[in-house]
DNA sequence: CCATCCTGAACGAGCGTTCAGTCAGCGGGA
DNA sequence: TCCCGCTGACTGAACGCTCGTTCAGGATGG
């Protein structure tokens, strides 16, 4: 996690159960807020689900808002952790992207409901917070720039712009939790194969990469 | 837009009257949705900007939720008629499907932030709305699919399942719309361009259509 | 007994919604 | 021509409710 991210402040001292606290909070949220939305969800609704009374809730927020923020830092440290390693992974551009599309696809599964917080409340934060999940986001796109750049660079691939078709094979990674109502038949090994199948080879198939 | 579709019941008599205020309420609607979603928009600004009274907008619709079913009718109906125009092309399957996701960015372009509200509000709707809302997805894929289906059947795509593939392309087209902010930098040509080609030919770049 | 943490009633703001009242326009009877 | 009554659309203050937030007081343990 980025360390300009501001703390949340609190009145409580004890910085551990500070950490206990915000967690429960945090998993409380995000069970009402993947169901109902930030805005249909109640302080009151949060701080029951978290076994908190709302005054006590509220010596570990200042505001309604901080809970979002505290599902977002989620959000942030996990991708953060998470991306690194799968990233780290060798070999040809080829395999290499494929298998940081499969990590992508897996994380997205694991954290579906907040992968759909995070697009469906993100207008709701302010400015600031909004340029900490641009930074996350443009960080993530780097990592699959980087791999189509050495592909573009080794002869694997022809990617006009490799910014650009980072943004767009990221974003189509976004298809397994965003619509996900409309994959209900299809299980993650499906939709990952068919992702991997379309970014390789386009809808013509069959070709592989180009030096396979 | 389905016959099925449940009429916004009205105090008001006449028909054409009724008809140009859904179309006010609609459009004020939108402007405040586009900028801070659903729930922070509340009915008096709305009814301000389409120079209505509150007692005067209670005539046209019965709830808030009203509004944003007004606002997904406008969707339905919109996306209805454009697509069947943008899929009666002829040609073969490739040029149509190219010319499928073109004209499909196309009117994400021009409804950017209708489809916006879409992917961010449709949690607040009924199951019924919802319903309708999925109707309308599953045509809208099924039109993707047959073409991949003609595709497929004279050789020139091999898409292993043909409704993922429509759906998983289709959703590729809501990257402009969605990520607009991330995109800034380009305009709707490139970002055609880009997923044209990467549905077209993969990452590899260059290869073409099979029967190219 | 003090420091900490927790409780939950209370508060004020803002929301969606209603409704008693206003008003323009129209038609027909004098 | 004028008046009257009526219809239909509009107005905006008011209502009731829920929300986020606070705070005086209670509980606990060291």
């Amino acid at each position: 996690m980025p360390a300009t991210m501001r703390q949340i402040e609190t009145v409580v001292k004890d910085r551990a159960l500070i950490a206990r606290r915000h967690e429960q909070i945090c998993d409380s949220a995000l069970q009402h807020f993947a169901r109902k939305g930030y805005h249909q969800t109640s302080v009151r609704e949060i701080a029951e689900t978290a076994h908190l009374s709302v005054g006590a809730l509220y010596t570990y927020i200042k505001s309604k808002e901080d809970i979002l923020l505290l599902v977002y830092h989620r959000i942030f440290s996990l991708f953060q952790e998470k991306m690194s390693e799968a990233m780290a992974k060798s070999g040809d551009p080829a395999a290499q992207l494929k298998s940081a599309i499969e990590a992508t696809l897996r994380l997205y599964d694991d954290y579906h409901d907040l992968i759909l917080v995070l697009y469906q409340e993100s207008h709701t934060l302010r400015r600031e917070a909004l340029q900490q999940l641009f930074g996350v986001d443009r960080r993530y796109v780097s990592m699959f720039q980087a791999i189509i750049e050495r592909g573009n660079r080794e002869g694997h691939f022809a990617a006009q712009d490799p910014n650009l078709a980072a943004i767009v094979i990221l974003f189509l990674c976004a298809v397994w939790p965003l619509k996900r109502w409309n994959l209900k038949k299809y299980d993650l090994a499906t939709v990952t194969d068919s992702v991997v199948s379309l970014v390789s080879r386009g809808i013509g198939g069959s070709h592989g990469f180009r030096n396979n």
